[in-house]
DNA sequence: GTCTATACCTGGATAGAC
DNA sequence: GTCTATCCAGGTATAGAC
């Protein structure tokens, strides 16, 4: 998919430095740099600095997607699975607590934008969502799947925020902590009332 | 305290379209077309745009001040106060929709950019932080005051930031119920903890 | 205090040589 | 495909008249 043509690289370097230093601080010559291509040589790979934008959020999208069917692979069980998004938290702390969520932080600019990739950031966080509520309807979660996933998006988002602003890791220790026993209290609740309507769907056949 | 004078009127326009479009994104065009001034008048109230921005926070400092004592005043129990925190979702539901939490992306924001004023801006949060660790330290939360303190500021946090970026009022609704529950919940248990630490006490002089 | 004019720079974008 | 040179818009900031 990503070789290493100046395209990638460009794009690559974008990516990065979007996140670290926001879309719109972002200059040509900051890319330029990055690449270590002159700044008119960009044209000929992208017209626009609309289009770079576009071709990250892009490849995020098809890495984001890459991530998540990789822990439908790894994870045996739903909750095993959940655990690894809890965890990105843990594996990104260093960036995150300098930069914050790639995703949080990259949607809310647009927005404050009025960005036209707007709506395309914003699948990164569907992505997220749909996965996570497809994990939880395993669980059983029924009609709540999508208000737990939603839940955990926002804790996770939250945590990167205030992990940032503070600059704390034992913050993102200590919320992670306190979201595994949340996902487990409601993994116990969920299998309980599953068992509970099976039962009584067996009364109801005889 | 803030009169009508024009560095008053300049202050406020640049503090709302700092919060709307972002710091960076604002420009003195901008500023000035909203206060109805000539861009060169600026330089006679602010050196600098950096300027603005620091009058701009100490501004919201002061607000957010004001609105914390306020709460003081009005809720009589420290969980009624705590509700006022989490009911400000509810009150500027409108404008979270659209651009946020007006803390939260104006302080990702300056992280990203290295500004000077980012230690400034956080003090925004600090000041939230400090008065929800006194508010459960009245509930009888002692050591994990300040843990409950962070815990609701960031799903405050990712509240606003997922409701931000899928528009979704239903979801401030059904967050905030869940955070009065939590609220409720660890009150209740607070009030037994130490109910049982005052007969532990008890026993002990006996 | 407020204005106009303007200097100066940076950023996005184009043209054309190589 | 990559470079240099250049254009133009817009941004911050200054000078000086009123």
């Amino acid at each position: 998919m990503s070789n290493n043509s100046t395209r990638d690289q460009i794009i690559d370097a974008a990516d990065q430095l979007f996140y670290e230093h926001g879309y719109e601080h972002t200059s040509f010559k900051h890319i330029a740099e990055a690449v270590q291509i002159s700044r008119g040589n960009f044209y000929y790979h992208f017209k626009t600095k609309d289009e770079i934008l576009q071709a990250v959020i892009e490849r995020r999208l098809v890495n984001t997607r890459q991530m998540l069917a990789q822990w439908e692979a790894e994870g045996q069980s739903p909750v095993e699975r959940i655990r690894c998004f809890i965890r990105i938290l843990i594996m990104n702390q260093s960036k995150i607590l300098r930069y914050g969520c790639p995703v949080g932080t990259l949607t809310s600019e647009l927005a404050k934008l009025g960005h036209v990739a707007q709506s395309d950031a914003n699948g990164l966080f569907t992505l997220f969502r749909d996965w996570l509520v497809e994990q939880f309807r395993l669980l059983g979660g029924g009609e709540d799947a999508d208000e737990l996933a939603m839940h955990l998006l926002a804790r996770s988002q939250g945590v990167a925020t205030l992990a940032n602003a503070f600059n704390d890791t034992r913050f993102i220790e200590q919320e992670v902590g306190q979201m595994f026993a949340w996902l487990d209290a409601n993994a116990e609740r969920l299998a309980m009332q599953s068992e509970t309507r099976k039962e009584e769907g067996d009364r109801c056949l005889s």
